[in-house]
DNA sequence: ACATTATGTAGTAAATTTACAAAAATACAA
DNA sequence: TTGTATTTTTGTAAATTTACTACATAATGT
């Protein structure tokens, strides 16, 4: 049984590849969904106003042995949470939908991400951090601010941090490196050229390089180690919206990684910086 | 249909007071719950060593209008269940637990605040933005690099948008603001002093002060329009994760809001925007 | 006009539910 | 205790609903 994060997404995105009845039977479970997973295929096939065995073919076109498989799988979808399915906000979109229409985008990329995770990867990595005496998160555009984030979380494991947006500065950090220095390039495309000419340069002398970016990219190819992220963006769509969630995720584990690897001793230290910052804030009333 | 939380528990809590074949049914259930949810009600009652209408009477106990049916709660049950108990990450855990452990937190962070978004909030917000002659979004620490975040995603609307991590100049800038300036305060406690004392500054002066912090926080008191948002942080981790991805994705959502508001003629300006980056990368082979 | 695909009809098999009867358990009096 | 009446539990069998299959017809494309 290879469930899908989002029985309805998929739905949604084969519309058009569908004939006549199949497309009636989608759109009146995309209508419908929960009512759906109630009817007989007698009422469902009413509704959509086919016969009955053109929804049992719908059913099975979608990867279930038959009408009750898929009821069961559409329920289990639908209990996941994320009820709603669009590709892009529409101009036709108000203030109800496409608040609803985001959120949805955001958790199914998150929930893509934990299915396709690449363990190894990201366990090397935490190795390579955890062993690093400097670290320097490199990224720009939307990924520099990405990379700040992950610099103030990693400052607090005792290894100097440093973040640049300035390529120039990334370039010369990258040249005088040495051993023990780790880079770790953040990248959606992995394609942009000055990123990739610094771990490039990086890559020549003795330190590490690991980045977070497309699976094959030029980037990619630089790296040490590559934590790969299959997001697929919406191309119409001009900013890039999920896929940072997903490396902010990531990043995440990479710091719990750490964290673990520290061991419980090392809880008091991150208590201490905490509690560092208590006098900057006003008391909870 | 009150649909329980989980009801495998309350099979559990039940068990004592069921009769002899009715026990008989929870403890098949109980003991292969996944696939009690694939059986029919023959090869069920089979597995449980009772008649079929047994197996009906003990759907009907637990408030299923009859097996379809209890397979369905059954089925909604399990799948919603596992998802919304986060649990914080152990010691104990290694690299095949916390990861997804990770991910669950963040997918139910953006689940329950997707339940719960000011829309009337969000939609005043996207005016003032949308009016606004200049932005400032202004955080610290992980909020500045949402800030940050924000500055590339609002600087495509025309609008010139600015952020500063400094707090010095957050003040300065505060301070001199006139009609048209549109302050956006990013904060997960609302309770930074030096934060809430530049929203100060900025509310005496004609400038619009909007911030996105937690309901009745001292920022929030300082603020014409406050977008609230409700993630209960583990107060036990020391960083936050989950809160942040909220924000990013409230702000998406703002974005989105505002390119709406612009119309459908703006979408060539985007288009241009993200042309103009082609060339700093590499071709897609 | 033929081949292919799509859709529906009708019959069949399967699954579920109901009605009812038998069996077991319980209560109570002798 | 023991036997009987009563209630509860459980199963059998039939009725009903539901889902599936085989085949025929309609639509589509070549």
């Amino acid at each position: 049984m290879t469930s899908e994060p989002n029985l309805l997404a998929v739905i949604q995105r084969q519309l058009g590849d569908l004939n006549k009845s199949e497309a009636k039977v989608a759109n009146a479970i995309l209508k419908a969904p929960e009512e759906a997973t109630r009817s007989s295929i007698a009422s469902l096939a009413a509704a959509a106003g086919v016969s009955e065995p053109s929804v049992n073919r719908f059913c099975k076109r979608f990867g279930a042995t038959g009408f009750p498989d898929f009821k069961l799988q559409l329920a289990t979808s639908l209990a996941s949470g994320v009820k709603y399915v669009s590709r892009a906000v529409e101009f036709s979109d108000d203030i109800n939908t496409f608040p609803t229409k985001l959120f949805d985008n955001a958790i199914n990329a998150l929930l893509t991400a934990k299915e396709e995770l690449p363990l190894k990867a990201i366990a090397r990595a935490v190795d390579q951090i955890a062993q690093a005496r400097r670290v320097y998160f490199f990224g720009l555009g939307t990924s520099a601010a990405v990379a700040r984030d992950a610099e103030h979380k990693f400052f607090r494991f005792n290894v100097p941090v440093f973040t640049h947006e300035d390529t120039l500065m990334q370039r010369m950090l990258a040249a005088s490196a040495g051993v023990g220095d780790l880079f770790f390039f953040i990248s959606h495309t992995g394609r942009t050229k000055v990123l990739v000419e610094a771990a490039e340069i990086a890559r020549q002398t003795e330190a590490t390089v690991v980045s977070l970016t497309a699976e094959g990219s030029p980037l990619a190819d630089k790296s040490h180690c590559c934590i790969n992220v299959k997001v697929e963006e919406d191309t119409e769509q001009y900013l890039p919206m999920t896929s940072r969630l997903v490396q902010l995720v990531i990043l995440d584990v990479l710091a719990a990684g750490v964290t673990l690897r520290r061991g419980e001793g090392f809880t008091p230290h991150l208590a201490r910086i905490k509690d560092s910052l208590k006098d900057t804030r006003f008391p909870t009333s």
